[in-house]
RNA sequence: GGCCAGAUAGCUCAGUCGGUAGAGCAGAGGACUGAAAAUCCUCGUGUCGCUGGUUCGAUUCCAGCUCUGGCCA
């Protein structure tokens, strides 16, 4: 018995992926899932390049508007999620369609997740304190001594990675490098992997500029002044960090002045772009589609 | 017109007491297991503005020129 099938479709922002998907979905009669770390929270429309209401309502997309900008999703969020959507879309008969440039969400999805600890708020405050006073090196030789494999493979700046090991530790009393021994189950899906990968970097890069510029005049700025007017958010969310709104963020703070921001807010668009080809560099068997 | 300061990597600049030069940013490649639009790793040859002069040797010293700021007329 064949698995069902579930299309993904991948590539860099600015790749035209929102525009393929709807397509798609008409003519083979898809349901939409986003698999996009930043256009689950709501409020967060300009920056993130969300399809706008009237287009969602056309062609609905699952896992947009999910959450608050001051809560965090993960992986697994987003695996749990997923699984959810693609089922109730398998269970009418039709296929799932998932689409987006999260590419470790995709992974997650396709790989599987060691069953690791989730994340602990308190756990981390402390080691977000210890880090303040003991300084990372610190941290890092804690690691080094209670996980000897992870602390190998973890550079020893990566702040994240090597505050990870430690709450994992900490949760668990297993080292993180033991629990990744054990493997998920994989889904009962056979995954069908496109992607959009634009041949011409050059063109990417303008069309990421113009596209941020679009953003300033669609009032991204604005939109940025209201999240900051909630006061519920602060820079150390996940969701103020995403492209553009830390640099919006930083400008409104006054870090620099607005061609600053707009330079910063490109570059750091482009580095996104950059990373997400280099994941879909080595993703296996990959179907190419043109824009 | 005169004086002063600049002119060095795509950008901002450092430096060479004369032996052809290096940071940050940008860029490129890579890593990636509950923050991933995150967090990291690696990669630096460029007529050292132009033309002469001094010198074994000039990007460095000298002269002239060009351009850009600033000041004085």
């Amino acid at each position: 018995m064949s698995l069902p099938q579930v299309y993904c479709l991948m590539g860099p922002t600015a790749a035209g992926k929102t525009d393929k998907a709807i397509q798609m979905a008409q003519e083979q009669n898809c349901d939409l899932i986003s698999v996009d770390s930043a256009l689950v929270y709501r409020g967060m429309n300009i920056g993130t390049a969300k399809p706008d209401a009237q287009t969602l309502k056309a062609a609905p997309h699952a896992l947009i508007d999910i959450i608050e900008p001051y809560q965090s999703y993960s992986a697994a969020d987003f695996c749990r999620d997923a699984v959810q959507a693609i089922e109730q879309s398998l269970a009418k008969g039709r296929t799932p369609l998932l689409v987006g440039g999260t590419m470790m969400y995709f992974r997650a999805l396709q790989q599987g997740l060691s069953p690791l600890p989730q994340a602990c708020p308190k756990t981390r405050a402390l080691l977000e304190m210890q880090l303040a006073e003991q300084g990372l090196a610190h941290l890092y030789k804690e690691l080094q001594s209670i996980d000897p494999l992870a602390a190998s493979k973890i550079k020893p700046n990566d702040k994240q990675r090597i505050q990870r090991a430690l709450e994992v530790f900490r949760l668990s009393n297993i080292p993180l490098s033991t629990l990744q021994l054990q493997q998920a189950e994989p889904l009962p899906y056979e995954f069908v992997n496109y992607a959009i990968i634009p041949d011409d970097r050059a063109e990417l890069h303008a069309r990421i500029a113009e596209r941020f510029h679009l953003m300033l005049t669609a009032g991204f700025i604005d939109e940025v002044c209201g999240l900051r007017a909630r006061g519920d958010l602060n820079l150390n969310l996940p969701s103020m960090r995403a492209v553009g709104y830390r640099q919006v963020w930083q400008y409104l703070d006054g870090e620099f002045d607005k061609a600053t921001m707009i330079d910063k807010g490109i570059a750091a668009t482009r580095q996104l772009a950059k990373r997400q080809l280099t994941w879909l560099r080595r993703w296996p068997k990959l179907v190419h589609l043109s824009r």
